[in-house]
RNA sequence: GAUCCGGUAGCUCAGCUGGUAGAGCAGUGGCCUUUUAAGCCAUUGGCCGUGAGUUCGAGUCUCACCCGGAUCACCA
């Protein structure tokens, strides 16, 4: 009996045996068109004006009570749900006959008047029956009572693997992603306004770069050439850039080789966006505005993110990353060696690998002592340039640092951004600063770019750029804390 | 990658210090013409994640592996 366990079988069995008894009687179980008047939400917020009225309505079976000669049962449709009575004697004994071969999870189209029964449920009184299809695998049983869900579909990995049953199961999954979908639009319609082109660069590359991460290797069978899937999107936007595109944006599924965690997936969206003549200050404030915005549209301007009071509403904090880290150590690290910054590590039981340089000994102390405690809205600015290959040096004149902000919110971050390096003379230094990083065995540092280069070299104006993690961003805006909850179909091992 | 927790019927879960696998829902057969976790009676359904081991005997104990989750590590 194939892989099927027995009992399931059996279910599907006799599904199929209603399905031959619908076809013997006449009924076609997969007929082509419906069309619903309205909709389950919509009859129960206009039933003033439409007791008594009739209407049809599509939907999915989700609930059946059959008392002998006459029914209830519940059907969900895009809106809700609605509850439909059927009666024999109203219907006739052959669309009853066919009533009673239906299950849970089958779609069926009622068409009848509205009425409210005796205990107050606003329904439909069934005068015509359409089977619209018949399913034969059964779907799980949710119930619930004033509010409480009993036996809920909650299994997470069941949850990801049928990410079909988990939408009809839970509706604040669909809720989620219709969230998400506002949130890109007004991500696009933001931007759109501001005079921003959308464009779409390679996800193939020959040669990927624009951060520092492993990525996806594939290859090319004509060409016999290897590829790696985009880790950014960055040195491609910036060409445009050169080439007179002055505001220029894309909104992309980037791909990382890294491990998986309640924040990553290996491919996630982001945006990226690249504005001519204007600066990292720019750019903050357009990516305030840019929160605000999608927070008001999805109702999220203050927002529970799993126990923090995330407030959108006010302005975001600015401070530089010094300024924090100084805080939090009592020492005052700009003017700190190697040596003093690893002994200060050692005394606040930051783990730091031996071979850590200066930033990455900076990153680790700002992700263990300063980071989780950004609750509300920080930008972080001013970084030093070590980790920073593709900034510009900061205008203040100070040697090692760039203009670059992150932006933090609950303790996460959502936004990185710098006035971009357009020296091109600096911009190959830095690079193979990169590339020497790179033989010592650091293998998410950057490869050179030689044509990256050579187009800067054909200058390029002074640039604000900024990159937003759209999944990490629909996960504060929907209050998820996963981000599998704000993908639709994440990354799982597969099933044996 | 490390540690911990979990995997038992289609779903949600119980199963004590080893002694022949349980409930509710769903399903099936009845009864039931205003129910709503509908109800009542009867009933089907298990490679107890996989594989070894210990034992007279393993869902239960040991080991390995697979899948998921949490924490940490790695990582924007």
């Amino acid at each position: 009996m194939s892989d099927e366990q027995k009992s399931l079988q059996q279910i599907i069995d006799f599904r199929i045996e209603k399905l031959n008894k619908l076809k013997e009687d006449g009924v076609n179980p997969y007929p082509t068109k419906y069309e619903p008047t309205h909709f389950s939400e919509s009859i129960k917020s206009n039933y003033n004006e439409l007791e008594g009225k009739t209407v049809k309505v599509a939907g999915r079976i989700m609930a059946i009570r059959k008392m002998g000669k006459a029914s209830f049962a519940q059907i969900m449709d895009s809106e809700g749900r609605i509850q439909f009575f059927i009666k024999r004697d109203s219907v006739g004994e052959a669309v009853y006959s066919h009533f009673k071969l239906l299950d849970i999870g089958d779609f069926v189209g009622v068409e009848g008047e509205v009425f409210t029964t005796k205990t107050g449920e606003i329904s439909i009184r069934t005068a015509a029956l359409t089977v619209l299809a018949k399913s034969i695998r059964p779907l799980p049983i949710v119930k619930e009572k004033d509010g409480e869900v009993f036996d809920a579909f909650s299994d997470k990995e069941q949850r990801y693997r049928n990410r079909h049953l988990d939408l009809i199961l839970n509706p604040e999954v669909k809720e989620t992603f219709i969230k998400r979908a506002s949130i890109i639009k007004t991500v696009r319609n933001y931007l759109d306004d501001l005079g921003f082109l959308e464009v779409e660069t390679p996800v193939l590359q020959p040669l990927y770069g624009g951060a520092n991460a492993r990525p996806f290797t594939t290859h090319h069978n004509t060409l016999d050439q290897t590829l790696y899937l985009r880790i950014a999107d960055e040195l491609y936007l910036k060409r445009l850039i050169i080439g007179g595109i002055d505001r220029v944006y894309e909104l992309s599924k980037d791909f990382r080789n890294e491990g998986m965690d309640r924040s990553h997936n290996p491919e996630f969206t982001m945006l990226e966006f690249y504005w001519a003549y204007a600066d990292y200050e720019d750019c903050m404030n357009l990516v305030e505005e840019l929160f605000r915005e999608a927070a008001i549209k999805v109702d999220a301007l203050q927002v529970d993110w799993g126990g923090m009071d995330i407030d959108l509403s006010k302005p975001f904090a600015r401070k530089p990353i010094f300024e924090l880290l100084n805080e939090a150590t009592g020492q005052d690290l700009s003017k700190s060696s190697d040596d003093e910054i690893r002994s200060i590590c050692k005394e606040k039981g930051v783990d730091v690998s031996d071979s850590a340089n200066y930033g990455q000994m900076l990153d680790e102390l700002m992700s263990k002592l300063v980071e989780p405690k950004l609750i509300q809205p920080t930008f972080v600015v001013d970084y030093p340039k070590a980790t920073s290959p593709l900034a510009k040096a900061h205008r203040n004149g100070d040697p090692n640092l760039v203009e670059r902000f992150e932006l933090f919110i609950g303790g996460a971050e959502f936004a990185n951004s710098f006035s971009e390096l357009n020296d091109p003379i600096d911009q190959r230094e830095r690079l193979e600063a990169q590339a020497v990083l790179r033989e010592k065995g650091d293998d998410e540092a950057q490869p050179v770019d030689e044509s990256f280069i050579q187009a800067m070299e054909c200058g390029m104006p002074p640039t604000g750029g900024v990159g937003i993690g759209i999944d990490r961003m629909t996960m504060l805006l929907t209050g998820n804390r996963w981000i599998k909850d704000v993908i639709l179909f994440p990354a799982l091992r597969p099933e044996k």
